[in-house]
DNA sequence: GTATTTTGGTCCAATATTGGCTAAATTTGT
DNA sequence: ACAAATTTAGCCAATATTGGACCAAAATAC
């Protein structure tokens, strides 16, 4: 675990003897762990950006270059990233409950689940879906579909895809099962392999499978829509097992 | 804003100087940071739609072109999609109210999505079971056998003897997930019910049927399995709706 | 149905801001 | 006195912001 300096015992703040902390060591060793704090504390969160140098040089009243080496400490441990003529963002991400699961969940364990969930999903929404959650559907089925090129945004459309699926069970605790799917599915290390994997081609062929899946849902034809699930399914693990053996 | 004089070395510094909000770093990054964050308090809520650029340029006073890249910035993250001619939506769902879910899930959403995950989990079980395994599991057969008339106790065995089935499948998601099902299920309006559902007659043949299960899984007969896994739930699923109707 | 309005998508060029970098002078700690 | 850290100042290249204009899709008014 990372254990932010947690050298000194006291964490009290306004104690009579007060120990100074990391933070009241001067200079860009402190201002790096008031940054490194206030970013486990949530004041800056994944993603956000911290102020520009110049203006963190104004508020600490130090130096550019102080501030400079302040961050350049917190760019060293991960926490954030620094772009020219950008700024400073933050890529810390704060543990999920689920991270922890995500962390240890590999890709095949993953579809092993999905094809027990996901089959199931298509049969109660076949059967439960309403004329609006069939448009929602349309409308995520188009938003996948345009993005052929773009496995980052792919792979986000296809989410929402799977997830307006899970929506037409109208069982709620299926919408919730599939979102930790889906947190898990972009946390797991499948992610690091997205773009080894989906080549424009497999980006085509999965989405010709969606709209088949859609048809099928639409016209309520479950022989139709549970083999398109299956063949989905099975076509994300092959790829999956051939990224591997690379 | 409020600068602290006192960054003197010495140890007399206690005035811990406050580092900008993350909201309050101006341009794009700031907006972005705002919204999200208007995003995860509700402001905003799935399927709304936020105010057109314009009026949001407006309202920060900037330029649309900022409003427009915090925009991107969010839709990056997959928290809102963009629809020309018709504005930009919230597509974030609160995650996960932990509590609340098991509150609104009806015992037969809960079997419906049992249905899909526990066939599945008895397949991966005959294919993944160790000797330890299967020895687990039939200790915990032996403890619900034991529990012929007490409902409550046996559902809790009950609920153990699906998770040592659920570890049978060495996924470690799978046994994760099935935690999450066993909570809900112990939670769940279900659990009320439990006591007019399960007389000892019924109890006996739930266990006959957990019997039956442990044979097959024991001697990898996958059709048994499946077979008897389908009537187990179908049974469930039979009485519960028995249980409803008086 | 048609016309108008509203919405996001796109492009442009001038200007402002940001991190990357260097160098010498100064302060700080030992 | 010495070494390390900090300050100061300036410049560079990359990116962001601005304000404007026009487009295409969708919603609305008629």
């Amino acid at each position: 675990m990372t254990s932010p300096t947690a050298t000194q015992p006291s964490h009290s703040a306004q104690t009579v003897s007060r120990v100074p902390d990391a933070t009241d060591v001067g200079g860009s060793a402190g201002i790096a762990a008031q940054l490194r704090r206030s970013i486990f504390e949530g004041v800056y969160e994944f993603s956000d950006r911290l102020p520009a140098e110049r203006h963190l040089a104004e508020t600490f009243n130090v130096s550019r270059g102080t501030i400079r080496e302040a961050l350049r400490r917190l760019e060293e441990l991960g926490m954030v990233t620094r772009e020219i003529g950008s700024g400073t963002f933050v890529t810390y991400r704060e543990f999920a409950e689920q991270a922890a699961i995500a962390d240890v969940t590999s890709p095949l364990e993953l579809i092993d689940v999905r094809f027990g969930i996901e089959p199931q999903m298509v049969r109660l929404a076949i059967a439960n879906a309403t004329a609006i959650d069939i448009e929602r559907l349309h409308k995520a089925l188009a938003r996948v579909e345009s993005t052929q090129n773009d496995p980052e945004s792919f792979t986000l459309a296809d989410s929402e895809f799977h997830l307006s699926l899970a929506e037409c069970t109208r069982n709620r605790l299926m919408v919730w099962l599939y979102q930790l799917i889906n947190e898990i599915r972009t946390h797991s290390q499948w992610d690091s392999m997205k773009d080894t994997i989906l080549t424009s081609e497999r980006i085509a062929k999965y989405n010709a499978q969606h709209r088949q899946l859609y048809n099928a849902i639409a016209s309520r034809n479950i022989d139709t829509a549970m083999a398109t699930i299956h063949e989905h399914l099975e076509r994300a693990r092959t790829d999956l097992i051939g990224a591997s053996r690379k």
